[in-house]
DNA sequence: AAAGCTATCAACCGCCAACTT
DNA sequence: GAAGTTGGCGGTTGATAGCTT
């Protein structure tokens, strides 16, 4: 009945359950000496016990060189923050712009540690600003932020309402971070901006390339960002 | 010291899109 | 163009370490 969870690991039985570090060697050697890619034949030709995608994973998300674990700094959190606020749980794509970190590992820093973080924000900033677009005070930063860029239509009228993509490049999602950026400066404005009820929940099935000369300047931009708010300290998220 | 609870994170699952045949 | 295969993504789960009572 259904479709079989995974086609590789229905021929061969295949282990489940954390890597040994015997395992994590073979993976690591072969992958060292054949380059990622090509899955399927990572468990044929190493011996694994293994379905190919348990392979990928444990390569980028453990083995793959560069990878950081742990201890967020919080310049990598504000990252976080603000790109799931103008992603959503787009993982993959804000953590293009942490290359140290891997998807999973954001994921389950924003489940375990942001979420409360923002909540518990939430509930001692008093309810100062009310909206529906979203759970998160940070997304009540963003959409006021919306409002004050110029909107998606007018960026590109016939691409947005398709959700093919306003926020498709870093040049973008840089123009929504300045225009919140100048809003953010500016609480009076915001709490009358936030009337308009702009929804994130728009930019829903937008994809985001990164193009790495935009992406240093969005970097920059971040860091800019995160040394205004460093600065002026006594603004709430 | 032990039992219960909570937090954390590695790994799995299911779906989907892109690619290949 | 259809069917099959593969890789990638996001949501969820389970093991376990750490903390509290």
């Amino acid at each position: 009945m259904g479709r079989p969870q995974c086609p590789c690991c229905e021929k061969i039985r295949v282990k489940k359950g954390p890597w040994t570090p015997e395992e994590d060697g073979i993976l690591f050697t072969y992958i060292q000496q054949n380059g990622p890619g090509n899955w399927r034949s990572v468990p044929i030709n190493t011996g694994l016990m293994r379905c190919s995608k348990s392979c990928r994973l444990r390569w980028t998300n453990y083995l793959r060189p560069g990878i950081k674990h742990g201890n967020f700094t919080p310049r990598e959190e504000g990252i976080i923050i603000h790109l799931q606020a103008l992603l959503g749980n787009r993982w993959a794509a804000i953590a293009s712009y942490l290359p140290q970190r891997t998807d999973n590992d954001i994921k389950n820093y924003w489940n375990t540690h942001l979420k409360k973080k923002i909540k518990k924000q939430q509930t001692t900033s008093s309810g100062k600003i009310t909206t529906s677009c979203s759970s998160t005070t940070q997304n009540e930063f963003i959409s006021a932020d919306l409002c004050a860029t110029p909107s998606p239509m007018e960026v590109s009228s016939s691409s947005y309402s398709s959700a093919s993509n306003y926020a498709s490049s870093a040049e973008n999602i840089s123009k929504l971070l300045d225009g919140w950026m100048r809003s953010y400066s500016n609480d009076k404005q915001l709490e009358d901006r936030n009337d308009s009820g702009v929804n994130l929940e728009q930019f829903e099935g937008i994809e985001v390339k990164v193009d790495p000369v935009l992406h240093d300047e969005f970097e920059s931009l971040l860091d800019k960002w995160l040394l205004d708010e460093a600065l002026g300290g006594q603004n709430e998220i």
